[in-house]
DNA sequence: CCCTCCTGTAACTTTTCACATTACATCTAT
DNA sequence: ATAGATGTAATGTGAAAAGTTACAGGAGGG
């Protein structure tokens, strides 16, 4: 299985309120538009990322604005912020290994760290992108 | 979302047939039984890790056993034999961004090396590990 | 002041997918 | 031959993701 469109999705709607900055009001059916989905999808995502502390979201007048600078957010950052299933771990465990076996009986203990450092280094890199090597490459393929 | 279980679950199997080798004849129901799933689910992994040149199954008498040597066997072997979909990458991507927009255009370009060097961390850190890491584990929670 | 546009949020439906289950053909050692 | 395995197709099921509808509530402009 994969990680949810989620993440990919709010990655572009930031990239559309950094994009877009001063030069249009950033509504969900805005960025709706732009992402291709339903605008209460893009809502509950803005909730999402304004509790991480990332945007600031006008209520009557609408639109969304980013609330640090572009270098400091990284995309690790987006991920925490919208995979609520974070604490989970990227890897299913399947639930019933046999406890009279002795390979069944540890393999949780035997695995569990191992996993761990591989979601890890997944995060180290996510962390290594922040959103304005995103919005620079965008500018670039837009000149 | 999350990788699927048949990943850990190949891994359980694998161990299983290292740790029983010559003890026991460790056939489809024996596995279901340590790992607490269905015999179909096992025979199915059986055959893509046959595929991967993992192990080596004999019919009519049955018994699965590890075709090479447990120090050249790692977690990233068992993932690419068994998460078939592994060339999706494990980032879903919305599907439908604006090709009218100048950010829902260029997302794909702007992010799709990037998701691919994440999950190119992921899968060194995979590397890293082998078999045999595995299976001393089991040995020495088994004393 | 109220009208319009937007967000916040609940409830429900649709779709998708992992996982489980049943069934049966086929192979091989004894 | 037969008993005990694997190979494999077909189908069921339950949970999670994504989409949709609906409406209450805030805020600025005429």
């Amino acid at each position: 299985m994969q990680i949810s469109s989620k993440f990919t999705i709010a990655v572009h709607m930031m990239t559309c309120m950094a994009y877009f900055t001063e030069m249009e009001k950033v509504t969900s059916d805005f960025l709706a538009g732009s992402v291709g989905t339903n605008p209460v999808i893009i809502r509950n995502l803005m909730l999402s990322l304004k509790n991480a502390g990332l945007i600031e979201v006008k209520r009557g007048t609408g639109g969304a604005t980013i609330k640090k600078s572009l270098e400091e957010i990284t995309l690790f950052d987006i991920y925490t912020a919208v995979e609520n299933e974070k604490e989970k771990g990227i890897f299913r465990f399947h639930e019933n290994p046999n406890p009279a076996c002795p390979v069944g009986s540890t393999i949780h203990k035997t695995l569990d760290g191992r996993l761990a450092q591989i979601q890890d280094a997944m995060e180290a890199q996510m962390r290594s992108v922040t959103l304005w090597d995103v919005i620079r490459d965008t500018r670039e393929f837009n000149l």
